[in-house]
DNA sequence: GGTAAAACGGATTTAGTAATCTGAAACTTG
DNA sequence: CAAGTTTCAGATTACTAAATCCGTTTTACC
């Protein structure tokens, strides 16, 4: 795979913050509930990436977590490199004596479509209703 | 990354393989050596593709491994599969709800890249000289 | 036949990731 | 202020991949 399980697991969970009304916070046990994710363990990444910036976070009843920018503003890529990192995606597996073989022009090519799909998509592409839902389920003017 | 530590490795000893006279048998240890592997590890590794057909083994003196199958018959994903198995790159990451998504397309679209990658890279195109060399460094009859 | 060199097989150790647990701190509500 | 609920922080455990170690088997060579 390209990304570790845990941006996997944050990934699902940004998912389901984009699909709740902007500024609501949620818990992490709903999250996970909903996705499916290990509660426990995608509380510590959420907390990770709360003192990272890219959420917000409230203690106590009616606490939880809310994205900190427009989920179509944020990026796989970001989440993923700041769970992950980047050496991983930068290293390259083949170092062959001279390195300039076949193999290295494809795999340099398949690397930058991975980065590129990673930057393009946005956590906003993630969430149900990205691609045919066009008319957005009206959430104007009825609770925040 | 798309494949194991472990599938790398067999990857960089399969070319190596490559680069010598086709039915030559060298050593787990000198092919550590020249792909800088960790030894042990690696002849654990071209063990286990030699009981899977990949490789023909010698024990003793002048023994070794050496490639059943011309280097050019012989994709990334033959390998690749045979150490990782094929189970986490169908493995699909994003769950979501319904499963139509912007991002589910990308995703999809980027996979079959990689596989197109894998299958149709071979390990003779991973071994140096695969390029722009054409020649062939004359190989024809001398030894074998 | 004896010796050394290699693969072979399994057990063991190490390291990194995944996941859980526990207690503390912060906050809301009554 | 008291009680309950959540995030927070760190420790601990579990699991898997990576790497090493040890004894055995096979083979080449003298």
């Amino acid at each position: 795979m390209i990304f570790s399980r845990s941006s996997e697991y944050a990934l699902r969970a940004f998912a389901c913050l984009a699909e709740v009304e902007p500024g609501t916070y949620v818990m992490a046990k709903d999250i996970a509930e909903k996705a499916e994710l290990p509660s426990h363990f995608l509380a510590k990444i959420l907390q990770q990436l709360a003192r990272k910036g890219f959420l917000k976070s409230n203690k106590g009843p009616s606490g939880g977590f809310t994205l900190t920018q427009p989920a179509a503003k944020l990026s796989l890529m970001d989440i993923v490199s700041a769970v992950d990192g980047t050496a991983e995606l930068d290293r390259f597996p083949f170092k062959n004596g001279n390195g300039r073989s076949q193999a290295h022009n494809g795999w340099k090519t398949l690397r930058s479509s991975i980065v590129d799909y990673l930057e393009s998509t946005s956590v906003a592409d993630l969430a149900s209703g990205g691609a045919d839902r066009k008319v957005r389920t009206k959430k104007n003017g009825s609770k925040a």
